[in-house]
DNA sequence: CCATTCACG
DNA sequence: ACGTACGTGAATGGT
């Protein structure tokens, strides 16, 4: 803990895989398994014989090995056989397929194969490999020693602990995760000695282990945290909603055996002494018999790979500029005078602990509760903080105000839109900085100290290529902000009326009850409506309707689809009717009210560095799909309200995306339709068709809507046909004439594909980049697929500063008069507020006035605003 | 873990 | 002869 103050003036270079793991368990049936099935069975020898999994099991286990240099390898396998939990559980793994063939040849060469890397082989009849590990693990952890356990399996993570830590298989091959308790707490919601809790309420398919059904991981980690485990849960199923405690009431016995057949053993008779294992030796001799092996099933890349195991240093490049750190530990009381006058201070959060890095060669460490939280924030204040998803450290530290001067993870979004992620120790890694980190009481002080370290040398190396690249002000005057107005989004929510969604919930349901048995009736027999494999069957083939598109698995049956069948037999509209209510009733209705906090609120999470046009995201849950478009979608929308004594206000910017492209092209007759306040998509119909605007009629204005939306999506005439049922010729048509009517609309897509095609990337109105690597694709598919993102981008991408800068200057303009009045949401082009009664009008005035001055557009922009009790009203 | 479907903008 | 409207996230079934 913090008080153990442990300083160490010379902090040692970092020993390799130090802190990652001495004792290296395998699961080598897990591995091999997902090896078979994830690699093609093209990888075979010249004369036929099959090696996929063998390539996969060694290719992975040489990563790990060259990465983590463990002192000791175990490898467990499961023992032929039955094991303990058929007997308790008949059907355990039942359903499974057969060992296919091809796996069974390889097979006999795993153990060998291991055992040539030098690692022990072991296996326990009437156990599973999990079950060794699990017994293993233990054992290493009571002697003390440090374990990383190797599994695609995730029953291995209810084995996490302090000095245990498992590798997970991840989406490549050889990609792994490591989960320490941390990562599975984040990734679960549960720590992990309640993993087994939670596959007990969510049940597992492929080990054909029930769950409650209706409930999903999300649904199962809340009621186990609020409950604090299964059994708990299950004893408070009436204080459930009707559907979900009916559930938990028939599925209790169920959802009991499933955890109870989840827990591994770890007390299992594994006939092994651990300390009697031979230390990993990686000799020349070890390399001698690999490189013979690998020989003989033709691995010749890993025949080349393999230097990386042998000689001391870690495989990858050494970092050019490793910054050493001694760790201090501190208590956040007192430390604003140690902080006074420093320039900034990189600061980092986890696992209820805190570091700040802020000057060289030391790293401040200390816990971080609710109490040490205030003084924490106090201390910073004044001081410019440096961090890495800075968001989560500013809700932390129960300071959402405090704008960060930098945030290593919104940086890395603007410089490279286009990742998937940005784990800081990748980006520090990429940017050529490390950290040597001494002094730490153990692991995950390193580990928070080490990233406070990483932001520290990370963040100034990411300013200048934002300098460079002109997204300096991009990111001062609007991400940064955006920071801050997103953490008090967040923690402020939105109330939800949960009796209100239990009661459309019931009446869903009832509905839902009543479809399915029509459905089954009409189809002459009982199927998975939800399968739209066994619907295609009774669609396609027992009723003899007409297909008409294909996927990669069968013929389609999405709503395009269905609509064309209607007529031709009555299951048709009744499987519309079902698929919409479903879909509401699991989306919404069952899982919102699970996600309701103590505060009787739901806190999303909003994404600023996933959608690749500068757009945010809304997760856990996503509170920027909430159904409106139909009568029970806006009823959902209905429950979700004000608080008491509050009205919410909802902004709509009036067509922003097609303002932005009148004035990106400035086309003089769009431009004069906005500014003369006309209805676009009536003038747009008038143009395109040759017809005054009284005499536009609503199938000819949707026409009409249908091409502008086509030319923000970059259009195509195939899109356009199938968005609008009609021959691909006409919409080939439409597309002309709107083009010749437009000219400077060509002119504008011509100019952008063109300087993106120069480029290699587009560019928004506040400066944001997308690279468009598809414009120099090899397929014409590709590039004109280029083509549309380039013309998109540039409109959807603008539209997202716009209403950022909006967010940063309505969020500025109410705190600065002093009102309690605050965001709430953000969906795309709408701002919705919660204002208490008596601010209304002044807020009202605030909001809409930021929104409407974000950015200067010719023609200008335009806001609809609007208040109720409810959202639903709100937007009326 | 991928494909399908569909909720929103 | 291609293979197509843009951007997201969640739930579901089945491999």
């Amino acid at each position: 803990m913090a008080d153990e103050t442990v300083t160490d003036a010379a902090p040692e270079a970092a020993e390799p895989g130090a802190g990652h793991g001495r004792l290296l368990l395998i699961d080598g049936n897990s591995l091999a398994y997902r090896a078979f099935f994830a690699l093609p069975d093209t990888i075979a020898t010249a004369d036929g014989f099959p090696t996929n999994a063998l390539y996969g099991l060694a290719a992975m286990t040489l990563k790990v090995l060259a990465e983590e240099r463990p002192a000791k390898v175990v490898v467990a396998w499961d023992a032929p056989g039955p094991v303990f939990r058929h007997e308790r559980y008949r059907d355990y793994k039942a359903g499974r397929r057969e060992t296919p063939g091809l796996l069974r040849e390889q097979a006999p060469h795993f153990r060998p194969l291991m055992a040539a890397f030098g690692c022990e082989n072991v296996e326990l009849p009437g156990f599973e490999a999990d079950d060794v590990i699990g017994t293993l693990a233990r054992r290493a952890e009571a002697a003390g020693e440090q374990v990383t356990i190797l599994t695609g399996d995730r029953d291995a993570l209810q084995l996490v602990s302090d000095r245990v830590s498992v590798l997970a298989t991840g989406r490549g091959v050889t990609d792994t995760v490591r989960y320490t308790p941390e990562r599975v707490a984040e990734r679960y919601g549960v720590p992990p000695e309640l993993m087994t809790d939670l596959r007990g309420l969510v049940g597992d398919a492929s080990d054909n282990l029930p769950g409650v059904p209706g409930i999903g991981e999300k649904g199962a980690a809340t009621l186990i945290g609020r409950y604090g485990s299964l059994d708990e849960v299950l004893a408070h199923a009436e204080e459930q909603t009707p559907k979900r405690r009916q559930a938990l009431t028939e599925h209790a016995d169920a959802a009991r055996m499933s955890r109870d057949l989840a827990v591994l053993v770890t007390d299992a008779p594994v006939d092994l002494d651990l300390d009697r294992v031979p230390a990993l030796d990686l000799g020349p001799e070890r390399m001698a018999t690999l490189d013979d092996l690998f020989r003989r099933f033709e691995f010749q890349s890993l025949s080349r790979r393999l230097p990386e195991l042998g000689g001391e240093a870690p495989a990858g490049p050494p970092p050019a500029v490793a910054v050493a750190a001694a760790v201090e530990a501190v208590h956040p009381e007192g430390l604003g005078l140690r902080l006074a006058g420093l320039p900034a201070a990189a600061v980092a959060v986890a696992g209820g602990r805190f570091a700040l890095a802020a000057e060289d060669g030391v790293v401040l460490a200390g816990p971080l509760g609710p109490d040490e939280a205030p003084a924490l924030a106090a201390a910073l204040t004044g001081i410019p903080v440096w961090a890495h998803d800075a968001k989560a450290v500013l809700r932390a530290l129960g300071a959402p105000d405090l704008v960060p001067a930098e945030d290593t993870m919104v940086a890395g979004y603007l410089l490279e839109p286009r990742r998937r992620g940005y784990p800081l120790a990748e980006l520090a890694h990429e940017a050529g900085v490390g950290a040597a980190i001494a002094g730490a009481a153990d692991e995950e002080e390193g580990a928070v100290a080490e990233a406070a370290v990483l932001v520290r040398a990370l963040a100034p190396r990411q300013r200048e290529r934002a300098r460079a690249e002109g997204l300096a002000d991009l990111l001062d005057e609007v991400e940064l902000p955006l920071v801050a107005v997103l953490a008090a989004m967040e923690e402020a929510g939105i109330r939800v009326d949960t009796h209100r969604m239990a009661e459309i919930h019931a009446r869903v349901a009832d509905q839902v009850d009543e479809l399915t048995d029509q459905i089954h009736e009409l189809a002459g027999g009982p199927f998975v409506i939800d399968s739209p494999k066994q619907l295609g069957q009774v669609l396609f083939e027992r009723l003899g309707l007409p297909t008409f598109r294909k996927g990669k698995t069968g013929w389609s049956t999405d709503r395009q689809v269905l609509r064309l069948l209607e007529d031709r037999h009555p299951i048709v509209p009744l499987i519309g009717r079902y698929r919409e209510l479903t879909k509401l009733d699991n989306t919404y209705l069952m899982a919102l009210p699970a996600l309701v906090d103590d505060d009787g609120r739901l806190h999303t999470t909003f994404n600023q560095t996933v959608a690749e046009t500068g757009r945010l995201s809304s997760t856990s849950p996503n509170l920027q799909n909430i159904p409106i478009r139909t009568p029970i979608g806006r009823e959902i929308r209905d429950a979700f309200v004000a608080d008491d004594g509050c009205r919410l206000l909802s902004f709509d910017y009036g067509q922003v995306e097609l303002r932005i492209l009148a004035h990106c092209s400035g086309e003089p007759t769009l431009r004069e339709a906005f500014r003369r306040g006309e209805d676009v998509h009536r003038a747009t119909a008038a143009e395109v068709f040759s017809i005054p605007p009284a005499e536009v009629d609503r199938t000819t204005r949707d026409r009409a809507k249908a091409v502008n939306f086509g030319i923000v999506y970059g259009i195509s005439d195939f899109g356009l046909s199938e968005q609008l049922g009609i021959p691909r010729a006409d919409a080939k048509d439409y597309i002309e004439r709107y083009l010749a009517r437009y000219p400077r609309v060509q002119s504008f897509i011509d100019a952008t594909v063109a300087a993106a095609a120069q480029d290699g990337y587009v560019t928004t109105l506040m400066g944001r980049r997308r690279p468009i690597p598809e414009l120099a694709g090899r397929t014409v598919a590709q590039r004109q697929l280029g083509e549309r993102l380039a013309v998109n981008t540039v409109i959807q991408g603008s539209a997202a500063d716009v209403i950022k800068v909006a967010m940063v200057r309505a969020h500025r303009a109410i705190r600065e008069a002093g009102l309690r009045s605050r965001i709430v949401l953000q969906i795309h082009d709408e701002l919705l507020v919660e204002a208490p009664d008596a601010e209304v009008a002044r807020a009202t005035a605030l909001v809409r006035d930021a929104m409407l001055r974000a950015i200067d557009l010719d023609p200008p922009l335009a806001v609809d605003a609007g208040s109720g009790r409810t959202w639903l009203e709100a937007k009326a």
